[in-house]
DNA sequence: AATTTACGCTAACAAATGTTAGTACAAAAG
DNA sequence: CTTTTGTACTAACATTTGTTAGCGTAAATT
């Protein structure tokens, strides 16, 4: 067989990644076995060795490609000046656009970081615990300024996240409203939900 | 070793599937070993095999009660003459009774299905479908009746399913609020969400 | 053109997996 | 007490797993 095929400027290493990404999708991190990724890769799996160091490499590396961004994105809502419920809906039609286009990845970072090895699991944990922590307090705030119910936070942070993930049953469904349809349909029950 | 230590009309095979449950949720149904299982339950993996036919049969039995028990409760409340939002409130709380209080059986049953065997799996994913047509179909009713507010009503099934499912992280939460709390806030979230 | 690097291949490994065969013995039934 | 049944054990099996070693050749660099 020939190399690896790369387009743009991506490296087979990132070729990797995504079809591996893909493959941890449809199959889970535990069922996927290095010579499916090798065959969808076009390519023996002793030869995937020459740009990975490990199949848990895999895992890891999209795991913190995708809580980097989650880190980033609420760095930046934080700084702005608008009210919690504005920040709130922001922070959901981002997560949402992650569903959406980033599909693969994103699913495999919610649904199969337990597989992560140390010292990576403990970190992955501790940037999702302190993640959610952040989104908590802004709802919190916004609880406090009397824009949002009186409810607790925790919870109303754990239903968004998980209704948010379950767009998963959305890619796999048949008569699939669009992306954009979807993401109104969600903040309105999502954030309607929350305002007093 | 001795037998297997039964209590009350349990059977040995009972046992079996309770500790498979916890296994399976812990460390996912491929992940998990049918030695690691023998060790939980006191005994050789051989032994197992006195009791149950293969790996997969504990989990198509875990996954079908739970199956069963949400068709059951869905024959109930469609038979009932209250409003859609009463209703929908009912299916609310029975399956966020079910993650609090079932929660082994209910989470693999919803996280780990995809490795069912055929026939199995076809049949799962089938009653899995049928199940969200109904639920969703008490949605449209609410809102012809408007009493919900005009959204998707697949897209409302989705997000209180997969926020319900969420409650795994809850269970895993350190300073958790109790169950009823918790009950009252996702009823509050999502019903309120809906509300017209 | 010559040399070095990148990357593919085959073969093989040790470990772990689900499962079966065959045997021994305790509990239940007669 | 005798027989039968249920249930546990040890040993072994064929597969599948992630991964390494060693080799050859195409691509990149000089």
């Amino acid at each position: 067989m020939g190399r690896i095929k790369t387009e743009n400027n991506s490296t087979r290493k990132d070729v990797i990644i995504k079809k591996a990404a893909e493959l941890f999708k449809e199959k889970g991190f535990k069922a996927a076995s290095m010579r499916e990724l090798a065959e969808v890769v076009g390519v023996e799996a002793a030869s995937l060795y020459n740009h990975i160091r490990s199949k848990s490499e895999l895992l890891h590396l999209i795991c913190f490609n995708v809580a980097n961004r989650y880190n980033l994105m609420m760095d930046e809502v934080e700084a702005e000046k608008t009210t919690s419920l504005q920040k709130i809906e922001k922070i959901v039609r981002f997560l949402i656009g992650g569903m959406v286009h980033n599909f693969e990845e994103v699913y495999v970072s919610d649904r199969e970081w337990k597989y992560l090895s140390e010292p990576y699991l403990s970190n992955f944990q501790a940037q999702r615990r302190a993640y959610r922590k952040r989104f908590a307090a802004i709802v919190e705030d916004g609880i406090k300024k009397k824009e949002i119910k009186k409810i607790d936070s925790t919870t109303a942070v754990l239903i968004m996240l998980h209704a948010i993930s379950g767009i998963e049953s959305w890619h796999r469904s048949k008569q699939k409203i669009n992306g954009k349809e979807l993401e109104e349909n969600m903040i309105t029950i999502l954030v309607g939900g929350l305002k007093k």
